[in-house]
DNA sequence: GACAAAGTTTATGTCAGACAAATAGATCAA
DNA sequence: TTGATCTATTTGTCTGACATAAACTTTGTC
């Protein structure tokens, strides 16, 4: 049609690259930073963009993710504010990789297994209750390539983290489902401390085999059991990680 | 400064009403209402707009908070694709405020229940292990509200929610605290199916007092055991009510 | 001087339009 | 047929203006 846009008004701009969800990367990690404290305001959406080299428009799409995450609020004339930590969705996995790069990981990789200990074993029972062929069939096929990958930790990981994930996705729950995603998001942020026993992994492969098998046979209470004594293995080795980490860093 | 504007623009425009969170809940809802269903492309950015009435970029920012919650991804020539449901955060307050205008309401009122019968339970052991004084405090003073409340079910269910909330603040885990406010949101969300017996809420408060005291008392087996007690009753009660409706509507 | 009404300032919210970049699909060449 | 190129289209980014709301200031009155 019509193509009589006369007047370029934008200057040529030698660069203008593709941000994407690195602002809100950035800007995320300087709020977990403390830079900005909880109930402390930010610079203007103007400011922001001066200092990152972006638009006004680009900031305030980033400040809107972390508005839907619960960390920021905003009014007009008085700004955008840092919400109390309690109110962050700390079950959102960018959240979650945000907060991670934090002082304290080892009392947030603490908590994760808290949170473990309370959810897996529960949903395994679950899963040997109700699950289906072929929910089963997922599982047992991230066990076989746990099998496969041997003894070495990083091939180990992720069917690793796959098994565990398909017991959440075997219970048919939603929320047990996206908690399977949290915790999954979790396990790799904190797989370094997981694999500094360098058996570790390998000897845990009988324990997945038994939670496999109980819930094979579709045996709920044996299923939760081995789940919990997996869990207590897994968790032990990862105290053990914690304190090699703490001897070594003055 | 300069007041060297001479060009006035835009049109007069009668009124340009302040849509906010709306227009996401607006797109929201018609996803969820399965106009587009999973792995659908929806309408691109501009047509979206015309049709509501609004800015490209109001748009924009909408589709971007769906995106933050794992609802949707778009790219460039291709458009706006819907995820699978299994991607999306089923633990965001919105999200699960959203699918709650579902068809099947029925079935997400058992799987919280579910998430209910694995998480709390646990937390009130946690709690009645480690809780500080004041966590109790908080406890005790929805319980006190919750016994004030009387006979209504209406000023009975806030301080109700209060009261389980406070439990799973009390872990001092930021992940069972996120998750209490997925519960607190879930148990709004169903306050109508769950006082359905009118005078149910009443009979719970001797069950949430044996909670309590068990906490108070630093006694976990048994704040576990009465946790799990109510949650048992409360699950009949929504069980009751499912069935009624399922009678009353054709 | 105290206080309420009106004006000012400033931050977010919304709108409009022009490019920029990427890519699925069509076109063309060997 | 196949592979490279071209085109069209959609999201992504930038710019600038205006709207709205609320904290702050001024002004007017008693």
């Amino acid at each position: 049609m019509s193509d009589q846009y006369s007047s370029k008004i934008t200057t040529p701009m030698p660069s203008r690259r593709r941000a994407g969800p690195s602002v809100a990367d950035a800007i995320a990690l300087r709020v977990v930073g403390g830079e900005w404290p909880e109930g402390a305001v930010l610079p203007t959406e103007i400011e922001l963009a001066e200092e990152l080299g972006l638009a006004r428009t680009s900031v305030r799409e980033a400040l809107g993710n972390l508005k839907a995450k619960g960390m920021l609020v905003s009014r007009p004339k008085t700004g955008t504010r840092v919400l109390p930590r309690i109110q962050w969705n700390m079950l959102d996995e960018d959240v979650l990789r945000w907060c991670w790069s934090d002082q304290n990981r080892e009392r947030t990789a603490l908590h994760l297994m808290q949170l473990r200990r309370i959810v897996e074993p529960a949903a395994c029972e679950i899963a040997a209750a109700s699950a289906s062929d072929t929910d089963i069939a997922v599982i047992e096929r991230a066990y076989r390539a746990m099998d496969a990958a041997g003894a070495d930790p990083v091939a180990f990981a992720g069917p690793d983290l796959e098994f565990h994930r398909a017991i959440l996705s075997a219970t048919g729950n939603p929320f047990l489902i996206s908690l399977g995603a949290t915790i999954e998001t979790a396990l790799r942020l904190s797989f370094e401390l997981s694999t500094r026993q360098p058996g570790a992994p390998r000897k845990s492969l009988p324990m997945h085999r038994d939670v496999l098998d109980a819930i094979w046979a579709r045996k709920p209470a044996e299923a939760r059991l081995a789940m919990e004594t997996l869990l207590g293995v897994t968790e032990s080795n990862i105290q053990r990680g914690l304190s090699a980490v703490a001897a070594s860093s003055p």
